[in-house]
DNA sequence: GAGTTTGAAACT
DNA sequence: CAGTTTCAAACTC
């Protein structure tokens, strides 16, 4: 479950240490505290940096006692807890909440996803420690004790005693896992603003309502997870880990923060974001944990602007990541996240991806969204959003029907979003801009309300309560390109849904204020790009509905889409039931003439095997199929061909390329390099020389115009031959010299 | 490239 | 649930 070590601290405004209180809190969660899932042993410690306290008890406010044996010790400034796994194995057999040392105010939040009976080392900071460069222009809040920003070395989860350096580089791998997903994910780094402000850091994610427990469960269509560090005097504030300019996200050495999924608590999920000031910031950084079966990590690192990010998961392959894309992990439905990367291109269009939805979401952000200031926490459902100096707002997902949004203006206002190129503040056209214009009246489209979980296109994610104008729209990647060339404009008005408060919606005409013509449901279903999510682009596609001209009847029709089959934006294949680690088609084929070893049954396409569910007749297409083997051997040796083909070939051109580059002679036609070319402009000019001059002659011996022609042909012949005879010359030369 | 085959999706 | 319709991709020639 949500699990938090003491370097998430680093990740805070420069502030009391012993003032600090860390805790994670789900997106729409009541409780400020960290809702621990006691899955595997997780506890909440607050100690006292002071004094040397050992024990094997501590009372907790208001959660459970820590009844494995502890060491805080002052002078290492570590907190070593021994066989906590099995402390809070107990509670979690017991269904208990996660257990919390506290002392002073200071919490520590720590997991043994470790092996039993290891110790727990958690390094404190040390006394008087300077923030170490971990607040670069960072804004204190006023009154507040200025306090060193403890530095923390390490902190060693999962039953580790070794201290390790907070970045490390890629030899700390996890251990294979069984039925582990690891997800590695680099955070694009992020100017560095402070405030004291307490922060939330939320991490979006789709979340299978099935496997909440009741302190995660929150509305039932989204949830999110925040980070939460509280204080009795600020109100907290809230960042995103997709916030471009998230203040200490990325400002503050050492950080790993471990948050437990939503859906299951038996899953662990660890965040680590590495220390943008060490000179490995770049550098993968992977707790070295030993994670029971089941579990999931998340590991977010961070990255320097423009470098490329890295996924990595347990499912797929690693893949280059621009800054500013979205990450995706894990799948819809499940028990994934969606990791949210700053666009570093375009400040205010962050791109979503819901693993496995096969949609690419971005995220708009406009520049009130970067100028407001302050706000208090989210209410109800929705977790608090308000960003003081962030300049983008946290995604807020609530709960109840989620609708497409765009940045919301009072009244009659229009605001145009569109993306900002890199480094531009964004911005809000305003009214007064020419491009701007004012297309229908704000009222909401109650019909529009796609399902989260499936998040299709078109997916709203509200600003939070209070946040002021600032809308989130959830749209196909597309839409970003379509928003910069398209005519229209988008009026978002008021919600009305109780459900989801802060939710508004959008409609968008054409500019000429011409109804758009309702297309045919039925033309959007067969398009591969509609049914992925997708506007088309660069289709040939005819009278083509889906794209952003037609985002209202576009709408429309994913509506009726998933009216009538809720699933059908989710990936056909996916995982199978537990304990199947393969994929395998969600519905099943249907096949009855191809044997299901062509491209026409689905399975085969996705180049997995048959399973039970489905419904083809004369399935070939299953392990010991022999016609499947022989295919496949085919298909391999086929594969083989053409790279040796292609091997071939290349080898082939580069061998001419060379020898032409060797072979050709060094002379200069026109700046150009031409083999065996010797007709160039000094021979052409002294050859015209040449012909001028017999004519000349001619002239002078007055000389009939026949027998004039004749000697400038024969001239002329003289010097072709000259030519011919010095460009035979010169191949023999070569020749001869093996150039 | 045109025509045919095939299966998914939606409809009845 | 079965049959039909429609469509687009896969496939064949």
């Amino acid at each position: 479950m949500d699990v938090v070590s003491p370097e998430l601290n680093s990740l805070l405004p420069e502030r009391s240490w012993t003032r600090r209180q860390l805790s994670i809190s789900i997106s729409g969660t009541p409780s400020p505290l960290l809702t621990l899932k006691p899955a595997l042993a997780t506890s909440t410690a607050t100690t006292r940096t002071t004094d040397s306290v050992t024990g094997t008890s501590i009372t907790t406010s208001g959660l459970q006692k820590l009844t494995a044996p502890f060491t805080i010790s002052a002078a290492n400034h570590q907190i070593i807890l021994n066989k906590v796994a099995q402390a809070t194995e107990a509670a979690k057999a017991a269904g208990a909440a996660p257990q919390v040392l506290k002392q002073d105010g200071q919490k520590l939040l720590v997991t043994t996803i470790g092996k039993p009976g290891q110790p727990i080392v958690l390094q404190l900071p040390h006394a008087g420690a300077k923030p170490g460069g971990a607040k670069p222009g960072g804004a204190q809040a006023p009154g507040e004790p200025k306090s060193p920003t403890p530095q923390f070395k390490v902190v060693t989860i999962g039953g580790r005693a070794e201290q390790k350096p907070a970045v490390s580089g890629a030899a700390n791998q996890l251990p294979t896992l069984q039925a582990q997903q690891l997800k590695t994910v680099q955070i694009a780094k992020k100017n560095p603003t402070f405030s004291a402000a307490p922060i939330k850091l939320i991490i979006a994610k789709t979340v299978n309502s099935k496997g909440l427990s009741p302190q995660t469960s929150v509305p039932s269509v989204i949830t999110g997870r925040v980070l939460t560090q509280t204080s009795p005097v600020v109100p907290p504030r809230t960042i995103t880990l997709s916030e471009p300019h998230s203040t200490s996200l990325q400002s503050l050495p050492g950080k790993k923060i471990a948050i437990s999924p939503l859906k299951s608590p038996s899953k662990v999920t660890v965040v680590s974001v590495a220390s943008p000031t060490s000179n490995a910031s770049q550098k993968s950084v992977t707790l070295p944990v030993n994670v029971a079966l089941g579990q999931q990590i998340l590991t977010v690192q961070q990255s320097a602007s423009g470098s490329p990010v890295k996924v990595q998961t347990s499912q797929t392959s690693a893949q280059a990541v621009k800054p500013g894309q979205s990450v995706a992990v894990g799948s819809v439905g499940g028990s994934q996240f969606k990791a949210i990367i700053p666009l570093a291109a375009q400040p205010n269009v962050q791109q979503i991806q819901v693993p496995g939805s096969r949609f690419h979401y971005v995220r708009l952000v406009t520049a009130s969204t970067a100028s407001s200031t302050g706000g208090t926490g989210g209410t109800g459902g929705a977790a608090g959003t308000s960003g003081a100096s962030t300049s983008s707002k946290p995604m807020v997902v609530s709960a109840g029907p989620v609708r497409m949004s765009v940045p919301i203006v009072p009244a009659q206002t229009v605001k145009q979003v569109a993306p900002k190129p890199l480094g531009s503040a964004p911005q809000v056209v305003s009214a007064a801009q020419t491009q701007q214009r004012l297309i229908m009246p704000a009222t909401p489209l109650p019909q529009i309300q796609p399902n989260f979980a499936n998040l299709p296109p078109g997916t709203v994610l509200a600003p939070a309560p209070g946040t002021g104008n600032v809308g989130y729209a959830v749209v196909p990647a597309q839409y970003v390109t379509q928003l910069q060339q398209s005519p229209f404009v988008t009026l978002a008005s008021s919600s009305g849904f109780p459900a989801a408060p802060g939710i508004q919606t959008q409609a968008r005409l054409p500019v000429n204020g011409e109804p758009a013509h309702v297309p045919d449901v039925w033309l959007l279903r067969y398009c591969d790009c509609f049914a992925n999510g997708e506007f088309c682009n660069n289709c040939n596609c005819n009278n083509c509905f889906n794209n952003l001209e037609h985002e209202t009847e576009r709408m429309k029709a994913i509506k009726t889409c998933l009216d009538r089959n809720p699933e059908a934006f989710k990936p056909k294949i996916g995982k199978g039931k537990e304990g199947e680690s393969d994929r395998r088609h969600s519905k099943g084929c249907n096949c009855k003439r191809s044997g299901c070893l062509k491209n026409y049954c689905e399975c085969y396409e996705a180049k997995i095997m048959c399973s039970s569910i489905c419904k083809c007749v004369g399935c070939k297409n299953f392990e010991e199929s022999p016609e499947r083997k022989t295919l496949m051997h085919l298909a391999d040796a086929a594969e083989v061909r053409v790279q040796q083909q292609t091997a071939a070939k290349t080898k082939l051109s580069s061998q001419i390329s060379d020898l032409l580059m060797r072979t050709a002679p060094v002379v200069s036609s026109g700046g150009g390099r031409l083999p065996y070319t010797f007709v160039t402009k000094e021979v052409l000019e002294a050859t015209c020389e040449c012909l001028l001059e017999q004519a000349k002659r001619a002239e002078q011996a007055q000389l009939p115009a026949p027998e004039a022609e004749r000697l400038v042909l024969e001239e002329f012949g003289h010097c072709l031959m000259r030519i011919i005879s010095s460009a035979a010359k010169a191949k023999a030369d070569c020749s001869s010299m093996s150039c």
